[in-house]
Parts: C-alpha cells; sequence; structure tokens
RNA sequence: GCCCGGAUAGCUCAGUUGGUAGAGCAGCGGAUUGAAAAUCCGCGUGUCGCUGGUUCGAUUCCGGCUCCGGGCA
C-alpha cells in the first residue's frame, strides 16, 4: 500500500480498477484520507439507489469518512449508460476536484482515458422499434446496416447489432462513421495514476463466495424483496447480480441455498470477464498484486 | 441373502448392430465505443467401475467381483 502511494501526486488524478470483491474501495478511502480527493464511482450497478446491499456500495460509515460521488444516484427505472456516466464526471473534473475513480467497469474507463463518440441519444421510439425487429427479424436488422458499419460490428452479436442500427435509424449516419470521430478522451491514461487489481483465482473466488454470504446477512434477501413491486427484469438495474436469482426465490421458484449458490456462480463468471477485460485492455496500468 | 436397474468428462447423462466416444452445465481462453454485473465467439483424451473370457480387436458380448439406487425376503 505505502508502496503504491509513493510517488503519487496528491494532484494527480487517480483510477483504480479491479474484479467484484478485490478491495478497491479500501484503496480509495486510503488514498483520499492520505492526500484527499472524491471517490467517484466507475460500476455500471453502483449507481442504483435501490441496490445498496446487493452491489456492495461503500456502507454510510465509509460515505462519511471521504466524499463520494456517482454512488446509488439514479433511480431502478431511470435510463443510465456509458455516455450519462462519462458527462456526469465530465461536471465533477470542472469542478476542480482531485478524482479516485474506483469501480469494476471496463468499458467506463475506456471511455473515461480513450474517448468516446459523440453520438445524440437514441430517442425511445427507435429503441422500442430495435427491441421489437430484434425479436421478429434479426436478419433485416443485420441486413439494413451500412457496409462499414457491417465489417467492423460482431454480427453474431444482436446486443451490438441493436445499437448500431438504432444509431443508423436515429441518426442517419453509421455509427463506424461516429465511432471515427470519436473526440479526445476527457481524461487520457498519460494524467492519471492507473491501477488494476490482479488477484489470483481461486483467492477472489473464495472472497466472492464470502462476500456474498456477508450480503445476506447484511439484509440483501430484505432489498430484493422491497423491489419486488417494482420489478421489472429487463430494465438495466435488474441486471445486479444476485436480483433475479433472489427474485426466484421469493416467487417460490428456487430454494433460498440455490438461488444463493447461482448468485455466487454468476458472481464468478462476472469477474472471470473483468479478468479478460483488464488483462488486455490495461496493460499499461500498475498491477496491485493479489495472492 | 435373492431379484431388477445403474456405474462413460469436474457434474447430469447420451452413445458405440464389437473398430477406444459426445451433448448440456461447470471450467478455460478471447472479444468488448451509450442496456457492459450486459452481450457474443472459441476450446471436449476421458484407466467408458475392477477383473477374467470370447475375438484380429472389448467401453460395447459372456462370467466373476466391487460400489450405488429400488424391490423381495
Amino acid at each position: 500500500m505505502n508502496e503504491l502511494l509513493a510517488g503519487l501526486s496528491a494532484q494527480q488524478p487517480v483510477l483504480i480498477a479491479g474484479p467484484t470483491a478485490a478491495g478497491k474501495s479500501a484503496l480509495a478511502l486510503e488514498i483520499v484520507a492520505r492526500q484527499g480527493g472524491v471517490i467517484v464511482n466507475a460500476d455500471a450497478l453502483q449507481v442504483y439507489g435501490c441496490w445498496r446491499v446487493l452491489t456492495a456500495r461503500p456502507s454510510a460509515e465509509e460515505e462519511a469518512r471521504a466524499p463520494h460521488r456517482l454512488y446509488g444516484h439514479v433511480a431502478r427505472d431511470q435510463e443510465y449508460s456509458v455516455g450519462i456516466w462519462l458527462r456526469e464526471v465530465a461536471a465533477l473534473l470542472a469542478e476542480g476536484m482531485r478524482p479516485v475513480i474506483v469501480g469494476g467497469t471496463g468499458l467506463y474507463f475506456m471511455a473515461l482515458t480513450e474517448g468516446l463518440a459523440a453520438i445524440p441519444p437514441v430517442p425511445p421510439e427507435v429503441r422500442a422499434a430495435g427491441d421489437a425487429l430484434r425479436q421478429a427479424d434479426p436478419g433485416a436488422m443485420v441486413a439494413a446496416l451500412d457496409a462499414a458499419t457491417a465489417a467492423k460490428t460482431d454480427l453474431k452479436n444482436l446486443a451490438r447489432v441493436q445499437r448500431a442500427w438504432e444509431v443508423l435509424q436515429a441518426t442517419g449516419r453509421g455509427l463506424a462513421s461516429w465511432q471515427a470521430d470519436t473526440p479526445a478522451p476527457l481524461l487520457p491514461r498519460s494524467r492519471a495514476a492507473a491501477f488494476v487489481f490482479r488477484p489470483g483465482v481461486d483467492w477472489l473466488n473464495e472472497r466472492i463466495d464470502r462476500r456474498f454470504d456477508l450480503m445476506m446477512g447484511q439484509g440483501a434477501l430484505a432489498e430484493v424483496q422491497a423491489e419486488l413491486p417494482f420489478w421489472a427484469p429487463m430494465r438495466p438495474s435488474a441486471r445486479a447480480i444476485g436480483a433475479p436469482e433472489l427474485v426466484a426465490h421469493l416467487r417460490g421458484e428456487m430454494g433460498l441455498d440455490q438461488a444463493v449458490e447461482a448468485a455466487k456462480l454468476a458472481s464468478r463468471q462476472y469477474a472471470k470477464r473483468q479478468r479478460t477485460w483488464f488483462r488486455s485492455r490495461m496493460q499499461d496500468w500498475q498491477p496491485v498484486l493479489l495472492p
């Protein structure tokens, strides 16, 4: 820890990435305690107000120890995305405080340090049309793409195809063309101190299991129960790992033990995807090696 | 003790009219420009329970044994 912090100037922005349950928040708190700054969330699910326990958001006590931003500030049914996150971060940076940005969402860090195309928001009608077409005739959606976009899109990945189709519908311009005009990044990698946690797989898997048990002890089930009246599985907020599993249990579709096991498994699989991203896309970040 | 079923990948199982075998899940690797805790792609050698026999050749057929279900005593 001390070695990590040596050579860290108190004005320098800090980025901390790492897989779920690796202990990133503790490092962020330590840095801010010693040198000052604001802790800024870079996690796609910790933004939702309804999931404090389930997404392992900083506790009230931790939030009292240092300023925290972009945690739990989004309503369950509110639209959110990398673009919105990036604009919120831009506003924060404009305030002039030194940011310590911490989270597990690789895409957010990439948008921050490498830039994000300036594409206007897709109107809800276009999104609805995209949902419908993807369901009814995915082939037509693929066929409707412009050649340049089709060439650089994974056409088997219908989530990507739908996004490309929606951008073309909404703006009349291909996604590839927009991306070719990606503006300079808000915070280039070279202007920040960047750390990635690299825990061993077995060590992390054990921590994931233990942490989920801890969440259950902290009232995860009650938290999910409170959301049951508003539950809509299609919403981004519904993708919090553990939520669908515990909902299924509360509806009598699976035993509690089974739901807990399923949630732990999903967390381990998520951590694996994070590892893959960090390994390939954050090679020039300083590794924080753990057991 | 007897009868019937089962024993094949980490797990659940399929299959081989005798030529050493393949699905799902798990796992591993990869991709990732506004739903990303999402989404998508790739990867299958394992004493076919053990042991004798028949056969050019047995995981497959036959005998014995072991273990696990179920039934009858």
